[in-house]
DNA sequence: AAGTTGGTCAACCGCACCTCG
DNA sequence: CCGAGGTGCGGTTGACCAACT
């Protein structure tokens, strides 16, 4: 047993200690270096999970729900400290477009980052925002919300039934949010690929800052294409952004990343985040289910959120030629996904891992000059930038092809399935 | 130099879901 | 079926620091 050594205020005597309920009082506050120094030799030992038994196995005192927050936020392996580069911080306004306020799922398509911190920068970010009078989204990027007011009522996992009282307060919220910025084209965007996006993209898309710091924002040097009245007159720009009630778990342009190369899963022995990924993988299963499975005529948000791109990619050609499909790919097959992890060796799982991590690592950085904090430019999705992002990604993921065509009929005709609901798409042109 | 403001970060809180007995 | 315990998520707060006035 690993005995905690660190030191203990006098019971009561402390706003930062919190009884647990057992005369115990557990300590509250920043976390000492021995305190850490416990807490990662038991999870090295016992693993993940029973964050509660670490109390009472190390003496640590320190409530379960503490622990785990500090071994996830500080203590695993793999985290990415730091800045977000330019293309995180654009991934995560595209993800945010998509997804809302859902961090975790958002942290689970950014490997090595936690979702605090990714709150911690949106919320950074909404507020400079709203101070400024700036919109939350670039010009291009339209978030889904905009683009289908009317959420459907039917919730198809837990994180959405979670915060369903939350969410519906966003919801009360999101119905009174006007639509999108004047100028921009409510119609799902369409590169020269014919890759997908499930985001709008204005095809003459400003400049527009992600950076927390980038003096070109700060100063205005950002230039909306609309009119200075419109711009203000479009709540869009300053209000709190809030999402509706059920909010769809988006396939995010990474998400066949985040399958392997989420930092959680590289502790092979973690079998309780393993189920997390799962679970969130899982979410996606469902509702590719529900797409191929015909989700009644009703043509949903879902469905236009997970379309494929016209199925000239279905077989074998190569679809690492196309960014966004990539990705979809990788959701038709995210069935086996989840069971891949489970059945693969773990060292192939580990070095896989390793090896996508680096193609990540990699991936996040192009396209930024320095690899620091983006200058604005980086962060609009123009055309262009999709057919560069797409061969990035043909250097980055020669494995992909392979995946695509080891996918099973199934699969192939699940994404046929989409591919044909593409159709039904509202607000598709 | 002192006060103010804003940004960042870490941590806590409350709620809801899941599992299990 | 129900309650307790464990867990995950999103919201919020407060400390700290740097830039600004």
């Amino acid at each position: 047993m690993i005995m905690y050594g660190g030191e203990i205020e006098k019971a009561g005597g402390s706003a930062n200690h919190m009884s647990n309920g057992g005369g115990v009082v557990l300590k509250k506050g920043p976390w000492t270096a021995a305190e850490d120094e416990i807490l990662s030799v038991y999870v090295r030992e016992n693993g993940e999970g029973n964050w509660n038994a670490v109390q009472k196995n190390t003496g640590l005192v320190r409530c379960g729900k503490s622990c785990r927050l500090r071994w996830a936020n500080h203590l695993r392996p793999n985290l990415r400290k730091g800045s977000f580069t330019g293309d995180e911080e654009r991934l995560i306004i595209q993800l945010h477009a998509q997804l809302g306020n859902k961090w975790a799922r958002m942290a689970a398509q950014l490997p090595g980052r936690t979702d605090n911190e990714i709150k911690n920068y949106w919320n950074t970010r909404l507020k400079r925002l709203q101070r400024q009078g700036l919109p939350l989204y670039p010009p291009d990027i339209i978030p889904n919300h905009q683009l289908h007011p009317h959420p459907h009522h039917h919730q198809q996992n837990h994180h959405q039934q979670q915060h369903q009282h939350q969410q519906i307060d966003s919801y009360t919220s999101f119905l009174t949010l006007p639509y999108s910025s004047p100028t921009a084209q409510t119609a799902t965007y369409h590169n020269t690929n014919n890759n997908y996006s499930s985001f709008s993209l204005n095809p003459s898309p400003s400049s527009y800052p992600t950076t927390t710091s980038s003096p070109s924002f700060l100063h205005s040097q950002y230039t909306p294409n609309y009119s200075s009245t419109s711009f203000h007159n479009n709540p869009v720009y300053s209000m709190k952004q809030e999402f509706p009630s059920n909010q769809i778990p988006q396939i995010g342009v990474f998400n066949n990343v985040n399958n392997f190369t989420d930092n959680e899963k590289q502790n092979n022995t973690n079998l309780h985040r393993r189920s997390i990924s799962c679970s969130l993988l899982e979410d996606v299963l469902v509702e590719a289910e529900a797409l191929a499975g015909g989700d009644g005529d009703r043509p949903s948000k879902r469905r236009q959120l997970t379309a494929s791109p016209p199925n000239h990619h279905n077989n074998n050609n190569n679809d690492n030629d196309n960014f966004f499909s990539v990705s979809f790919e990788q959701y038709d097959s995210s069935e086996n996904i989840c069971s891949l992890q489970d059945l693969k060796p773990k060292e192939e799982e580990s070095l896989q891992m390793n090896t996508m991590q680096d193609d990540i690592a990699k991936l996040l950085d192009w396209g930024s000059d320095s690899g620091e904090i983006s200058n604005g430019q980086s962060s609009v999705l123009t055309d262009d930038n999709l057919v560069l992002d797409v061969h990035q990604l043909n250097s980055l993921f020669p494995a992909d092809s392979t995946a695509a065509e080891t996918r099973t009929n199934d699969e192939q005709n699940n994404n046929d399935k989409i591919n044909c609901s593409w159709d039904n798409l509202h607000g598709v042109s």
